[in-house]
RNA sequence: GUGGUUGUAGCUCAGCUGGUUAGAGCAUCAGAUUGUGGUUCUGAGGGUCGCCGGUUCGAACCCGGUCAGCCACCCCA
């Protein structure tokens, strides 16, 4: 028998990562039932139709799919033979493969969204945490399996809901202790006009593909991509000046207008980000207006959110999300606006560990440790143990008599803060010891005030 | 999908230009210690050197392939 293994980009969670995750997720949880969002879940697999068509080119390539059953039937070999050399020339066919893993979050929402529609109570909120994958080569911080934490508002216009998650962010960052995050937002009409000044509508995807690196490789380089995307030295030299364009929020702003102002999406755009600012002014010094923030996905036409880590961490973003007009629209219910924001649960994780933000008492699992000292020691151990378990403390028995050495050592391993210890002695006079681990403190107590002893 | 790099005990890693029986630390188990852990000492177990093939008298070491991890690109959380 070789040894087993797990498929690449997977990973196995030992006791003490899931407890740290839970931390995470249920600070996030909390956080998004606070303001009032609904969870959700939807199935690992969609049909292929779903997911096809939705993520762009490469993203399409990155959905993993499922192999249909019974394509081994003889009777059908003929046609399956057929269907697989579609598959061969790079195509997706029913015939071999009509279910896929979801990708993300958001497009079965939409899904659900689109399905349930007339039974919602709009504005319809709701959080989903839940795995996704990606057919990715894994690498730092990448994973073939990972979860997502989304929260979305759909069936409202309104920028309030952008304010809350913005909100949202900063509650959740503040109670994982992420003083030092920052939120960046830019708009996507802000975007629009830049294309515009650039030569058209056209030019949009390649330019937010591009200035979305700068970051990452530099204005001079951010300046080749673009010539080689096709755009002249013209509209290189304008998207320069937008990208030089920094200081305070309200510099940006007026930059902006001076810039793209007088097109009709710039001036809405630029009047969203000066009303989210002002909002938010008091309540989330962290967020930052960041005109180079593009992100990839192609369905944002509003705000659009980006979390970064502290400064000093190395990882890029922690979390992101935008407003979409019509997300539904692909499902064939037009009209249905929405925004949303995701946390990325194992990044933050990363950073979490890396800036030693965890709690301490996130590892404690059982409180306290009876130990097995004999047939009737145990006895009276395991029924004073019951007690304490009513009252909602989490204890054990040592499973078996052994030695004092291996008893402590389990309670070591297992970072359990107090033992008990109820041996022959003890039990003719009724009393045992609680012994606290770390201090190496010890006293003797009577039944009864153990069963109504703090540990 | 493209490129680079690594793979030796449960874990972290040594292992010379290819040369007898592949080592260390930590961990595990036993004992010093029959009712008090963390320290210390003694001893023991544990490896088809990722897998398959090739070169060679001889391969952990060289070559090819393959799988997996890590890193970068593309893209993204």
């Amino acid at each position: 028998m070789a040894k087993p293994t797990i498929p690449q980009g997977t990973r196995d969670f030992g006791p003490e990562v899931v407890r740290k995750r839970t931390y995470i997720l249920n600070t996030i949880r909390s956080v998004f039932e606070l303001y009032g969002f609904q969870p959700l879940e939807t199935p690992a697999m969609e049909n292929l139709d779903t997911l096809m068509g939705k993520y762009g080119e490469e993203g399409d390539k990155l959905i993993f799919k499922i192999l249909n059953n019974g394509l081994d039937n003889p009777e059908k070999e003929k046609q399956v033979r057929e269907e697989f050399e579609k598959v061969l020339q790079g195509k997706n066919t029913k015939g071999i493969t009509e279910r896929a893993l979801k990708y993300d979050l958001t497009i079965p929402f939409a899904r659900y969204v689109a399905m349930n529609h007339p039974q919602l109570v709009f504005p319809f909120k709701r959080y989903q945490v839940q795995p996704v994958w990606r057919a990715d080569r894994p690498q730092k911080g990448r994973y073939r399996e990972f979860y997502q934490c989304d929260a979305d508002v759909v069936g409202s216009h309104s920028l309030f809901n952008e304010v809350e998650l913005a909100a949202i962010y900063h509650e959740v960052f503040t109670r994982l202790g992420l003083t030092g995050y920052e939120l960046r937002i830019n708009s996507r009409k802000v975007l629009a006009a830049l294309a515009e000044s650039c030569g058209g509508a056209d030019n949009m995807t390649d330019i937010t593909v591009a200035i979305d690196k700068l970051d990452k490789i530099g204005l001079e380089k951010v300046k080749e991509e673009l010539v080689s995307r096709g755009l002249s030295n013209d509209q290189v030299s304008i998207i320069e000046k937008y990208l030089n364009i920094s200081g305070t929020n309200e510099e940006i702003l007026s930059s902006l207008t001076a810039l793209i102002g007088y097109s009709a999406d710039g001036e809405k755009g630029i009047s969203e980000l000066s009303y989210l600012s002002s909002q938010l002014a008091t309540h989330n010094s962290q967020l930052k207006l960041d005109p180079a923030l593009a992100r990839g996905l192609n369905y944002y036409t509003g705000i659009i959110f980006e979390a970064k880590a502290p400064a000093g961490v190395k990882m890029g973003s922690i979390g992101g999300g935008g407003r979409y007009d019509d997300l539904t629209g692909l499902f064939g219910v037009p009209g249905i606006p929405g925004v949303g924001i995701s946390f990325g649960v194992d990044r933050i994780y990363d950073v979490l560990e890396e800036l030693q933000l965890f709690p301490a008492d996130v590892q404690v699992g059982t409180r306290v440790l009876f130990f097995n000292l004999g047939e009737a020691e145990s006895q009276k151990s395991f029924e004073l143990l019951q007690q304490l378990r009513q009252r909602g403390i989490r204890g054990e028995l040592y499973h078996e008599n052994a030695k004092f050495d291996r008893q402590f050592k389990y309670a070591e391993k297992k970072n359990i803060p107090f033992v008990v210890i109820l041996g022959e002695k003890e039990l003719a006079a009724q009393t045992c010891n609680i012994k606290e681990l770390a201090t190496g403190q010890q006293q003797s107590v009577s039944f009864t005030d153990l069963i109504r002893h703090n540990f």
